[in-house]
DNA sequence: AATTGGCACTCTCCTTAATTGAGTGCTAAT
DNA sequence: ATTAGCACTCAATTAAGGAGAGTGCCAATT
């Protein structure tokens, strides 16, 4: 099972590239006729078999049976985006796409479902955006609005430009000017702050209950408390265009692709398996089994976490079969990432 | 073709009946010996074999070929809900949840779209609700925030708590206190007003250049006019839990799934469909082909116009395979339709 | 020593044929 | 009017027989 270039000499590699590239692009296991053919080297059929049993006893390539050709496996397809892989630039018109929609946004939505529906839309598999940490969000402007029944409509806005809104119960009736003044006195002294410190110090005003604050100040900040006690971030992820992957013949499998919508309708692996590329910045790549889930078995996630004022918020990515264009999506989940992350700046303009 | 009772008698109908619930309830095609088990009329399955046949002179039924069973036409689905269904009380479970889904919103999100979340869990199909009409839709608050490069984010609210965003070119930069100014002058005249009213109002207002404004007012007004130019009702409706459709068997040929969702994702005919059940109020059935477009030939569709103070506003429903628990879905999509209008409404308290 | 042609072998896929079984329509008996 | 009986039809399942694609190995070639 070493994946270790080292035992490959350059043919090998170079054989293994097309096979991999080959079968993503036809999906078809392939032989050792249309390799010989495929490849610029010239070879006979019969010394690529030679080859393609080294391979194979390097677990690298496999057949599903006596009588077809072969197809990588996980570690097959691991060395060729490790190292084989040339990656393609982003197409322009993707580009295009890409600012597009992450700048002029007509209608409604914050970003994070912006980006997610361009990932779904222009890879045509699904994409998945998680909502950035709240450590890193920062809040720019509250605003309070009355609702019937002591009930009171937030609105928050938070970084550049993502308006969050949410309804609280509060303990006594205000009237609409109340709840502006609240508004507002909770602006002058929080907006700027991240959405944890902004809790944190809610809660020590609370207990440390001074004399300093009259009645006002803290019917605003027990609002303010009730509004970010805990997480508006329940969807920690918002996963779009996962009827795009039902055109893939491999994970029609029946149950297969029941079991990947059951996991996305879980999210707890979903949000584990993001939660790790976190860590790294960059592309990161799962490929199939590498997840350690089952349901994402035939699976592969390209993933790129993306920053704000280089600090890491969140992960997005593409999920789609393993057999994909792997030299195309790459990038593409590079370039998204930080397009992301300068839209969602608060303190930068928009790149034009 | 004739689906009128006259021509049957009380036990062919009788008969029908139970085999629409059977089929419906099997999803196989139900043939005399398990018709006549299943009856209380003490038949043999030789008579109920005559009785079928006139059913099927009728067209109210079919056998799919020679040996099997006989399952509904689409006007026998059509006498069996307009005559001979008996509708379930709504289960009780379903109304709590629909009841908190829809006054306690604890996360993000509009109304409309939790509307069709609701939908879709708890009837395991899909569920699809219409933005209300903007000539019904009525302005409660707007706001304006400053952004970078002369762009301005928009908030405003609509009915009782719906909140939209909007990015918006300005002409010139403004700072946050001119904004405020603005949106405090805009909601001092416009707030009541339906979005459509306050369109119009705008626009004569700019027209009009009545000098009794002054710039201020002036630059607020355009800035209304920006908001509400044009729709910001692209996406015409909300549709959830597609992916629960996979799970029906007759809607899996392989290319039908396909096609629906790709009916899905053009929108046209779906508006199309359900601005035909607007006309009406209470619930209307579109059932295999009757609703006109291919894709939607496995499926049936059961709306119910939602009304904002007696006023149809929209519409709601859900699609699923015609072999569907009409007696059960029916009632549902009729008290959800309820429901959101009442809490729409930006007048009333929502019922607890 | 590396490469290649040749050949037997294996296994999937496709087609054809035979069997089974559910359900019907018709007729004659009740 | 209802029912039992019976011949008939047709989908679904199983079995068997190629056809085709691709392999592995060996001996010949460079």
């Amino acid at each position: 099972m070493s994946n270790d270039t080292r035992y490959l000499n350059e043919r090998s590699l170079q054989l293994l590239k097309t096979l991999v590239e080959r079968y993503i692009s036809d999906g078809q296991p392939v032989g050792s006729r249309v390799l010989s053919k495929d490849t610029d080297i010239n070879l006979s059929p019969a010394t690529i078999r030679n080859v393609m049993a080294d391979l194979e006893d390097l677990g690298l390539i496999h057949s599903p049976h006596t009588s077809a050709g072969r197809i990588p496996t996980v570690s097959g397809y691991r060395l060729f985006v490790d190292s084989l892989l040339t990656v393609k630039p982003l197409d322009s018109n993707d580009i295009t796409r890409l600012h597009q929609g992450l700048s002029e946004r007509d209608g409604d939505g914050n970003m994070v479902g912006i980006a997610s529906r361009l990932l779904a839309e222009l890879t045509k598999m699904a994409g998945v955006v998680t909502l950035p940490k709240k450590e890193l969000v920062c809040l720019r402007h509250i605003e309070f609005l009355p609702l019937s029944n002591k009930r009171v409509l937030v609105i928050f806005v938070t970084n550049e430009q993502e308006v969050h809104n949410k309804v609280i119960y509060t303990d006594k009736l205000f009237n609409a000017s109340e709840l502006q003044q609240a508004g507002a006195y909770l602006n002058s002294i929080y907006s700027g702050h991240s959405l944890s410190a902004v809790r944190s110090a809610v809660l020590n005003e609370l207990q440390d209950a001074q004399m300093s604050l009259n009645q006002g100040m803290l019917d605003a900040i027990r609002m303010a408390q009730l509004t970010f006690e805990s997480g508006h971030d329940n969807d920690d992820y918002v996963l779009t265009g996962e009827t795009n992957l039902m055109g893939f013949s491999e994970l029609s499998g029946r149950d297969h692709l029941k079991k990947l919508f059951d996991a996305f309708s879980q999210k707890q692996d979903v949000i584990h398996l993001l939660d790790q590329s976190m860590k790294a910045d960059g592309v990161q790549i799962f490929i199939g089994e590498e997840s350690g889930y089952r349901a994402f078995d035939q699976c592969s996630l390209v993933t790129s976490s993306y920053s704000i004022n280089d600090e890491v918020v969140g992960v997005l990515g593409v999920i789609g079969p393993t057999r994909m264009a792997y030299e195309k999506i790459i990038p593409f989940v590079d370039v998204t990432a930080k397009l992301l992350g300068a839209v969602l700046n608060p303190k930068t303009t928009t790149p034009s």
